[in-house]
DNA sequence: TTCACTCTCGGGAAAAATTCCTGACTTAGT
DNA sequence: ACTAAGTCAGGAATTTTTCCCGAGAGTGAA
């Protein structure tokens, strides 16, 4: 079985390696950002592609859109940082098979990846209650609550820029931009645009 | 020689595991948050430690004093995701010998461990000429220009306090803190509180 | 002690950002 | 054509932020 890993820290890509080593039958490739992944994901034709979100330029989920164009079919593994359930549940949504933490026990990796390979899906123990929960309730996903605009706005702000040059990249008047401000900010449930700027930040790969 | 490594994320430590394991006279021990790397540190006497920044509760720069209060020779390498140079230069300031940044060569680790290993210090390449510009000129960690109370108040921004908040924990008047807040954006050169925001979460383990 | 200096805290007023309310305009559905 | 819904933006009120200033505490030297 050949897996793709997609990470832009080598050491993530040596501890992923020694987790397969130690199992029979598994051949990696990696790749570290995801222009270079899309590249391996043709030459190399993997059963499951691991692919980690917080990659320079293009993000992991954006790179598995563009993988899932391609191959509706690809088995595709998120690998994050995140432990935010918001960040699996956007994964599925898109099409990913799994999500696994990086604090977490490496071992669920394994797992996750011959769940996956047989046609399953995987989530991480403790993702899969919130997530349930969040099924449950319709639209508990704020973002989705969000308009284009918005959404841009929000990208904008992720990528550090004021509500003036937001105003002027987007050519519309800076009140405009205040008021979709204030009603993100509402439909978020944010109090400030600190918190707003920090949340646009920390989300900003998935918005 | 023996190394410890402080990782909250499993797979680095593997990947670091892989790469001593592929060495001679190598024996890692590990631990996944500060206070079990101090327990850790006491239990095995490593030569060697290889600390994270971005541990969950205490941060890896406070280890690393906690650790320097105990044995002021311990040889201390920061292996960061953070490639800002400030954190190298904080790092070395508080006593570390080395500082690798996890998006680079995992071999840089192995260098590093072998001239830290023999009383050297070690810098990543790319950081040696940023950090010598920063020496050069003085006072060019805009850090080390805020006093105490403006510490305070970055620090509970970086936790998500609004002003009002801030006020009432450090019981002084919304207008001192509003005020002070103005002071420190002039000092680290941020042009809105939403920045502000972003940089306090951004460096809040080095404050 | 007394003077000079510095630092902290916070008020007042002006400036800037944000919110709420509103209306004009476009687009889609019936 | 007529509602319904969504987008864009202005006016006015409100809140936040800035700038300037002064009172008080602490320090050190003559």
């Amino acid at each position: 079985m050949r897996i793709l890993i997609v990470d832009d820290h080598p050491v993530i890509i040596a501890g992923c390696r020694a987790l397969f080593a130690a199992e029979e039958h598994f051949e990696v490739v990696d790749a570290n950002d995801a222009a270079s992944g899309l590249v391996a994901f043709k030459a190399h034709q993997p059963d499951i592609l691991i692919i980690d979100i917080a990659l320079p330029g293009a993000s992991g989920l954006d790179l598995t859109q563009q993988i899932l164009l391609i191959d509706p079919q690809a088995k595709i593994i998120i690998f994050s940082m995140n432990d935010d359930p918001i960040f699996a549940s956007r994964a599925l949504k898109l099409g990913a098979k799994g999500y696994v933490a990086k604090n977490d026990n490496p071992y669920l990796l394994l797992e996750a990846v011959q769940k996956v390979s047989v046609g399953g899906l995987y989530l991480m123990p403790q993702m899969t209650d919130s997530l349930l929960l969040n099924v449950t309730r319709q639209n508990a996903d704020p973002w989705l609550q969000l308009n284009s605009r918005e959404r841009d706005i929000l990208r904008l702000i992720g990528e550090g820029l004021d509500l003036k040059e937001i105003a002027e990249r987007t050519n519309v008047t800076y009140k405009t931009i205040a008021n979709s401000c204030t009603q993100i900010k509402k439909k978020l449930g944010l109090r400030s645009s600190s918190e707003l700027s920090r949340k646009a930040f920390e989300y900003k790969n998935m918005i």
